[in-house]
DNA sequence: CCAATACATTGAACTAGGACAAGAAATAAA
DNA sequence: TTTATTTCTTGTCCTAGTTCAATGTATTGG
């Protein structure tokens, strides 16, 4: 059951089984159906999730109404938004939603001091956690300014091959920032290569 | 000497005086002439510099040889590259080059593992600046997404009011995705507001 | 099973911003 | 100071991507 949540946590650092264990014990299971929304604007953040089944999405909604996803989760990723609500202490800009049906293990603010009081050495897997995220943000500005769409979506495709099946096309049009009749014209443009 | 950086660490993690005479005996002073470059692309980034004085930018260079700047750094700000380089042990794909006259507070990655064994809180402060940095990095993505070239302009202004002093035109247009030629419109349109 | 809704495609007209070029100002260097 | 180099401005033309609208195609749910 803990298997894969332990695999992930233990990729930068490793942990004994005591460890592990105060771990799962600390974590709660929750099912979610899809269309369901974690977290909404202006609430504070309140949970860190692994996923362990399913897909979710995290967008902001911009002046203009668009919304604008910022990150897809799938199988074995986190998804949170720590980095605005828990320590800056401010209500969330984001949205949190899931896009299918989906399973979790989730730590809320006072379950994460707990492990971190027990087994202070998880405060390095999560800090590692966190510059993992900062690198994947940073790569994906990156490409957001220096891309075009096309090499947007080719790189998409490439770093994410099993989400075209799974979601809405226009929320990939959203993600790499682009309308979605936009990626519709690329797509068939692809496909007559 | 160590106010600057001390109020910096410990601004969401308190630490007492025997924590921070650890903290301050690790750190390297460093002074760097400007127009120098601290990490070129390719090489692997082993340093944390906390800037004292001066102005610092992080940059790609992308695929059309063009500049891209991902961050600037001035007085009381950290800069790395360790999301790509120190954990993932990959070579950078930034440039990270001083354009005033600097002073840094550096950690190297032996001088970092010694603060931790010996003050383990500082895992926590670290984990913290991260967690910052990365609600910068996703401030910005959104802001470059859904944002016109004069709204990222006026919004940088607001975050940043002394940068156009300090630094060429070009470079801040640069920063927020635009051509130099585009923002220097922008600014002559504001003008005669 | 049909109706309703959400999703995807295509085309035509439009626009924000880019590329290029050439000159003006400012800084630096000598 | 004079010259050289870098930076900034302005204009013209151009294109990647948007917006809007119409049509078609899947999904969903009652």
């Amino acid at each position: 059951m803990h298997s894969q949540i332990n695999t992930n946590i233990g990729r930068y650092v490793s942990f004994d089984t005591n460890e592990l264990a105060i771990f799962n014990s600390l974590m709660e299971f929750k099912a979610v159906p899809k269309k369901t929304i974690l977290l909404h604007e202006g609430e504070m953040c309140n949970f860190e999730a692994f996923v362990i089944k399913g897909c979710v999405r995290k967008y902001y909604i911009d002046a203009n109404g668009f919304e604008v996803i910022l990150q897809f989760a799938i199988e074995n990723a986190w998804i949170s938004d720590i980095s605005f609500s828990i320590y800056e202490k401010n209500p969330s800009r984001v949205y949190i939603e899931t896009i299918e049906d989906c399973e979790f293990f989730m730590f809320n603010p006072e379950t994460k001091e707990e492990l971190f009081s027990k087994a202070p050495k998880f405060e390095r897997a999560f800090r590692i956690l966190m510059q993992r995220s900062l690198a994947v943000t940073q790569e994906r500005l990156f490409n957001t300014i220096s891309k075009t769409a096309t090499e947007k979506y080719i790189e998409f495709l490439e770093h994410y091959p099993a989400l075209p099946q799974r979601v809405a096309q226009h929320y990939i049009a959203s993600y790499l920032g682009i309308s979605a009749e936009f990626l519709s014209k690329i797509r068939t443009k692809m496909a007559k290569h």
